[in-house]
DNA sequence: ATCTCAATGCTCAGATCGAGCAAAAGGAGG
DNA sequence: CCTCCTTTTGCTCGATCTGAGCATTGAGAT
């Protein structure tokens, strides 16, 4: 029982839009799952945020913008139960959110860009609520009458709670909760590996693709974060190029928020908020009306405390 | 430029509500100022968090209900400027903030509960802004035209809105935002300490008091966060006894926001949101109608996906 | 019985929000 | 040049939420 120091590991989840849809930048982990670039803290760097910065530049070439602390995890979930528990050594993860706007350039063998919905298909609520998502609940709902937790009564209604399910409705911000609930029922695969130390059986018919480690947890706690902030930051303008269209702007909302929004309030929330200025361009590429190009209102920082884009899922799908 | 292990600090910020003000928990520092409870990660911890608890028990006697990590700070404050960077041993803090209700217990020699007002006096808005929070204001002013934001155009304007001066309004959230605008103006003890590595000087005139290290940021961070987290996590309850009034419950939220909420809106909110519920029993304590008891609904955690206090402040100072 | 004080109940106007109708402005096809 | 199609853009309406203040209730004190 002394003091030990421990291994500072970065992780970097960072992401793009593409294609209307947030990607996430991976290289290929020890394991054949995608993992999220990361390597330990060196002498070197200056900082926690340097020691990011050149670790993701160095594994995947791709320089950062904006980043930010997500959360810091210990070494729970690595499982080293026949070591004395004085000579383990530890790891600690400190997880980053960055985000970049310029993705479309490289993509190396090494590193590649993959839409964040591969690894949660059920997060994806754009053109409805998805197939996986339903079929996921109902296996969460076995798991509560016949799994670990049996036990607990309020299982059943925390399940309906976090899935928006019967009355509750879809919180697109709960995906890290709806995780960890998951992991929790051995829904996702990642739980099953850790429990049984087994190779990685693709299979399962569980949805989503599995990521190295604890790493598609870090990713949920991105996107929650990221849900959640949009809302009262103006973080995407982040993902923007320098002029857009106020639609562009939506679909990366959507995109984000994995919610359809309503087309008229969304230009309204922006336009009264003064979140943009218009360039004085237009653009016509959709075959319609030519929409007037705008740029982010820098100064908005200086006049709102909590200038963001509060997003409300429309009731109907989105449709017009 | 190799990896190098680092000491993992773990660092508490233990608020309580004593006298209808928040208070935090402390030690005495190794310079005199006062100190957050914390201790270096061992091996011995299971977890992160166990080792914050066994820390705090250890140094305070106190239990902890509520924890919730708070942030990971490097050790970039940490002047080791006449070291070379490879020999330089590397500390990462990890600060977490929890919650206790029955605080009125122990208080030993060692550690005492001090109002977080004593570190923050300008963040106190309860009877109307104070008049510290005009006076650092002006200081800050000042900075902006001959001090080293003097090159920055957008400094006045930023400090207008941090400290809700002219037109803008008063966001308690932003405690944190204040803290390091503050500091980079030196308008903190801690700030010219850190530079000049001279003996603590209490004087200055500057409101405030010290902590030591960065722990009066830590504390800050701390603010900030369980400020905005109040609106949509039933964190209140957790500073509560298992009975109390409405108006007991105000006064906590107050406390925790440094605002004046309006009293029949208040309850208007709690009861649409029916985040509690009737004992049966009342309490005639202060001279005036008895208040019914009640005590917090833990079903709401099952029924809202965001149950929380909106708090927003009076404009009149909230004296009906 | 009356007074005082705090708890509780209620109203009202303004702001915000979800939803949908309708006009405007280009391109394509005749 | 006119018409149709498509998407952008402007606007309205009702429901809901929010800030603020007035009014009533219920207990102890005078």
């Amino acid at each position: 029982m002394s003091e030990t120091d421990a291994t500072i590991n970065l992780v970097a989840v960072v992401i793009t839009i593409r294609d209307r849809t947030p990607h996430v930048l991976t290289v290929p982990g020890p394991d054949g799952r995608p993992a999220l670039p990361s390597g330990p803290l060196q002498s070197g760097h200056r900082t926690l945020q340097s020691g990011l910065r050149a670790w993701v530049e160095r594994q995947t070439r791709q320089k950062l913008g904006y980043v930010e602390q997500l959360y810091t995890f210990g070494d729970r979930h690595v499982r080293l139960e026949n070591t004395a528990p004085d000579m383990a050594h530890r790891t600690i993860s400190i997880a980053y959110l960055a985000l970049v706007s310029g993705s479309d350039e490289v993509n190396s063998a090494e590193s590649s860009w993959r839409s964040w919905y591969e690894f949660f298909p059920w997060e994806d609520h754009r053109g409805g609520r998805p197939k996986s998502c339903d079929r996921l609940f109902e296996a969460l709902l076995d798991w509560t009458t016949d799994g670990s937790a049996a036990g607990d009564p309020n299982a059943k209604e925390r399940a309906r709670l976090t899935f928006g399910v019967g009355g509750a409705e879809w919180d697109e911000e709960m995906t890290l909760e709806r995780y960890e609930m998951l992991y929790e029922a051995e829904k996702v695969v990642e739980a099953s590996l850790d429990r049984d130390l087994a190779p990685w059986r693709a299979q399962e018919d569980l949805p989503g693709l599995p990521m190295h480690a604890d790493h598609r947890r870090v990713l949920a706690t991105a996107i929650s974060r990221l849900r959640a902030k949009i809302k009262y930051r103006p973080l995407l303008f982040e993902l923007m190029p320098p002029s857009f269209t106020l639609f562009q702007l939506q679909q990366t909302a959507e995109a984000i928020s994995g919610i359809a929004l309503h087309k008229q309030n969304f230009r309204r929330l922006v336009a009264q908020q003064r979140l943009v200025e218009e360039t004085g361009e237009a653009l016509s590429l959709t075959g319609g009306r030519p929409a007037k190009l705008v740029r982010f209102r820098k100064e908005v920082m200086l006049e709102r405390p909590a200038p963001g884009v509060r997003v409300r899922a429309t009731r109907r799908g989105g449709l017009t």
